[in-house]
RNA sequence: GUGGAUAUAGCUCAGUUGGUUAGAGCGCCAGAUUGUGGCUCUGGAGGCCGUCGGUUCGAAUCCGAUUAUCCACCCCA
């Protein structure tokens, strides 16, 4: 297959027999996200490129290497978005969703674009759900939206995942921390590998999460940010625990947490599978308390998290989660000759307005054929229709499933099959 | 951007030290006395062996390059 025949680099099509998975996962996180007063926003695919490059930090490598900027005929530099935080903040501001009664609840899904070489739960066109709640400062808001997150990956089926939180501080006890660590790890310069030692000044925390063995034996010492927060943060920190135990929810407190988008403060949290590969993050998010006055609007203290859907469909897969299949046809009527055909396919059109899936012979198969065909699309009930069918204006209708038939006058089709799935689903919960 | 593995039918994979028309299973289509699916049997369609170049009388097989896929680093959802 030529290159020009597949899907470009990093995206994958989500098929017929993949998107049934997508279209559950989606109503479902949607759903229960509405349950915590969080309503859908949806914002344009791309925005003005500096969106990104001054909210997300242009020092982060999101930013610096990984998004697919572009000028259009107009002669803007638009930018695919990377995440959806910075993109949604700014359709907060522009139409003063804040004036509404505060707390601001918003959840969307949709498409991310980085340019990133591919890997197990890393792609350059990945899909993420996610919430953004504006204008509640209160710990009990922190404990809330990670009691969603969690919640959410419970209620699509997902046992087992670990909730990690920590907080990062405001930019003010986070820069006597950074003092802090930028003096603890100039004494290990030679040990740390070459991009740690780049890391020192711009980012001295992002040394904390290095995989390197020499590097996280030597983070593994270094000063914990906890230690530096001031009473504010350290008391804010404090209230989140409190309201996390107080719903039962389980958590680790880990220090090395870091998010590598620039506008986090205080609280983040991540939660992590042990089971798809390195990209083990399924969830990240934080608090951002700075991000809405930065970016023009009024100071308002904000927080959020997204989930990359394809990792946590990973994820369903790996612990063998089986998710509802989609309803399958209600009934194939299958036709013998011309006026049969006409038959069946105005038959086929009434059942679909009272909101059956009818189906019957399009391609001209014999019977047998379409009988096979039935079977294979799993099809509830089938109808044969002939001439004595169509003489009589009584037919057999079939039950695939144990190859009983009844016969039912052509005329009374829809209350039959109306009546027969309803005994069925009697059966069913017997 | 760096590294490792892989590339043969729609899918999962065989393919012997290079040797004529490239195979299996599953799937698809069709038949097994013509108006009934699932099981079985039989037949059929479908591959320029990722692409380009090289070695050779001869390449799916050996060599090189390139592209793609998978995995790891990095980064993050």
């Amino acid at each position: 297959m030529s290159e020009i025949n597949k899907a470009p680099r990093g995206t994958n099509d989500i098929t017929p027999e993949e998107s049934y998975k997508w279209q559950f996962v989606e109503k479902k996180l949607i759903e229960t996200a509405g349950l915590y007063g969080f309503k859908e926003i949806r914002t344009p695919v791309f925005e003005h490129t500096e969106v990104f490059t001054k909210n997300v930090g242009d020092t982060t490598d999101v930013v610096q290497k990984e998004m697919y900027t572009f000028t259009d005929k107009g002669d803007r530099s638009i930018t695919l978005r990377p995440e959806f935080t910075a993109g949604v903040i700014r359709s907060v501001i522009e139409h003063s969703l804040t004036a509404a009664a505060l707390p601001v609840k918003v959840c969307y899904t949709g498409g991310c674009y980085r340019y990133e070489k591919p890997q197990a739960g890393r792609l350059r066109e990945f899909h993420q759900f996610g919430v953004e709640c504006v204008g509640a400062a209160s710990p009990a808001a922190d404990a809330e939206v990670i009691a969603l997150a969690d919640g959410l990956l419970k209620s699509v089926g997902i046992e087992k995942i670990s909730l990690e939180i920590n907080s990062i501080g405001c930019p003010t006890c986070r820069a006597e921390y950074h003092k802090a660590l930028k003096e603890y790890f100039k004494e290990h310069t030679d040990d740390l590998c070459g991009t740690c030692n780049e890391r020192l000044d711009r980012n001295p925390m992002r040394i904390l999460d290095c995989k390197s063995p020499v590097c996280s034996e030597i983070a593994s010492k270094a000063p914990v940010v906890i230690d530096y927060l001031c009473d504010d943060c350290k008391a804010h920190f404090e209230g989140v625990k409190a309201h996390l135990d107080a719903i039962n929810i389980k958590y680790i407190v880990n220090p090395h947490i870091v998010r590598g988008l620039d506008y986090y403060t205080r609280t983040v949290f991540e939660l992590v599978s042990g089971d798809i590969g390195a990209q083990s993050t399924v969830c990240g998010g934080g608090r951002y308390d700075g991000l809405l006055e930065q970016m023009g609007g009024q100071a308002t203290p904000a927080l959020g998290f997204a989930m990359g859907v394809e990792r946590l469909l990973m994820v369903l897969e790996s612990q063998g989660k089986e998710l509802p299949t989609p309803q399958p046809c209600d009934i194939y009527i299958a036709p013998m000759g011309e006026a049969a055909a006409l038959k069946a396919s105005q038959m086929c059109f009434n059942l679909r307005n009272e909101g059956f899936q009818a189906l019957t012979d399009i391609v001209g198969r014999g019977l047998k054929a379409q009988m096979r065909y039935a079977n294979k699309i799993n099809a509830v009930f089938t109808l044969v229709l002939g001439d004595s069918e169509l003489e009589s204006g009584k037919a057999k209708l079939k039950c695939m499933a144990n190859g009983e038939e009844k016969e039912i006058s052509l005329d009374n089709i829809i209350s039959e099959i109306y009546n027969a799935r309803l005994d069925m689903l009697a059966e069913a919960i017997k």
